[in-house]
DNA sequence: GCAATAATAATACGACCGTACTATTATTTG
DNA sequence: CAAATAATAGTACGGTCGTATTATTATTGC
């Protein structure tokens, strides 16, 4: 049984540790370098060893990449629910989003890597991709819906243009975090934010 | 002699259509699938005599992001140029390089790939990609200050968070077009774009 | 504590990897 | 046309890949 109440088993642990072991991995180098044989490695643990907890390279990608998906709603997606809906709920779901890779302690974002890797390569981890990313961007849309229910965004706000432009204020963030090693990443990327949110809202 | 004008020999030659193959390969799958022998499947020859164009995997890797930064210079960089300075040049700048992908029948763009591929694993690929967006980032900026130079952008717009807010705009595009196959993903992003430029323009 | 079972390791396999080294063709040059 | 050189192919090597099979060790239930 998959119950989260009772103490995990030793095959439960084990899994768990691995899945640590490669979304770090992952954030860092890619799904492409997560092979059994590095990651068995850096689990400290045999190649067989470790293959006998997915059965196959593709179950492990996958597993590694909804590892990941936990992970972001864990610290990122839920906490943001629990915010009253509207514009809080709406900036707390953004803000979120652009903080979760540092608050995990990530290289990267793992499902910004698995997207760049998988979006022409047909097979289940486009298939798994696809579908949080989709997720993903309807959560955010309908964070913009409530807000434009609540009266604090204009009647004509574009649900899909802010969800586009969101994802690319994270996407521009990590170059500039990961590739051009500037600490004002997370300045430019809320300056960048606020000026989305401020073209939405009701004049006053 | 590396003379454009004359003829070119059959190493030359060779070597392009290589560089051609793998620019495709790596739009697609990304710098990972370089392998010497899919390449050379691709190519249509033998994993030696493909081999022996390029010392190492490494050089090949740099050949062919190289080669996909000199087809952005030609389809997108360079004829931007030659518009007058200002906004119209940075107009011509930001949407060359939003269409350049498609404008060269890439599945995605090789610089993407390669940013997101190496941002987390240090060599000769990660200085290489690192210098590329640099030198992206830095003519954007100039763009930027050449239209505040002409007076059509305020004196106080930040170059910098304009450069930042651009590439965020292209990188959400290719979400949209490659993993959600969204054809309006172009329609969002020239949008997007505009609501950028309008918040630079001076009051009139 | 012993049998049953779960978890991990050992080993082996063919496939492909990057890269030398050698052989064979094309092409150019005198 | 022959000699020299450039371009390509052939072959081989140690390594790692993903995966299957078999063995060994931990853990659990009675």
């Amino acid at each position: 049984m998959n119950n989260p109440a009772t103490k995990p088993t030793k095959g439960e642990a084990t899994r768990a540790s691995i899945l640590d072991a490669a979304v770090r991995l992952a954030a860092l180098e890619g799904f492409g370098a997560l092979t059994i044989g590095t990651l068995a490695e850096k689990a400290g643990m045999s190649k067989s060893g470790l293959f006998a907890h997915f059965g196959s390279k593709d179950e492990l990608q996958v597993a590694t990449l909804d590892e990941a998906v936990r992970r972001y709603n864990d610290v990122a997606f839920l906490p943001a629910l629990k915010v009253a809906r509207g514009l809080r709920r709406l900036r707390a779901l953004t803000n979120n989003w652009l903080h979760w890779v540092e608050a995990s302690a990530l290289h990267s974002c793992p499902m910004m890597s698995a997207m760049n890797e998988f979006d022409g390569r047909p097979g289940v981890m486009q298939e798994a991709i696809t579908e949080h990313m989709q997720r993903l961007n309807n959560e955010i849309m309908r964070g913009v819906q409530m807000t434009i229910a609540s009266g604090e965004f204009k009647a004509d706000t574009d649900c899909e243009q802010f969800a586009f432009e969101m994802f690319g204020i994270v996407a521009t963030s990590y170059r500039s975090r990961n590739l051009f090693q500037d600490k004002r990443a997370l300045v430019l990327a809320n300056r960048a934010l606020d000026r989305l949110i401020n073209s939405c809202l009701v004049a006053n």
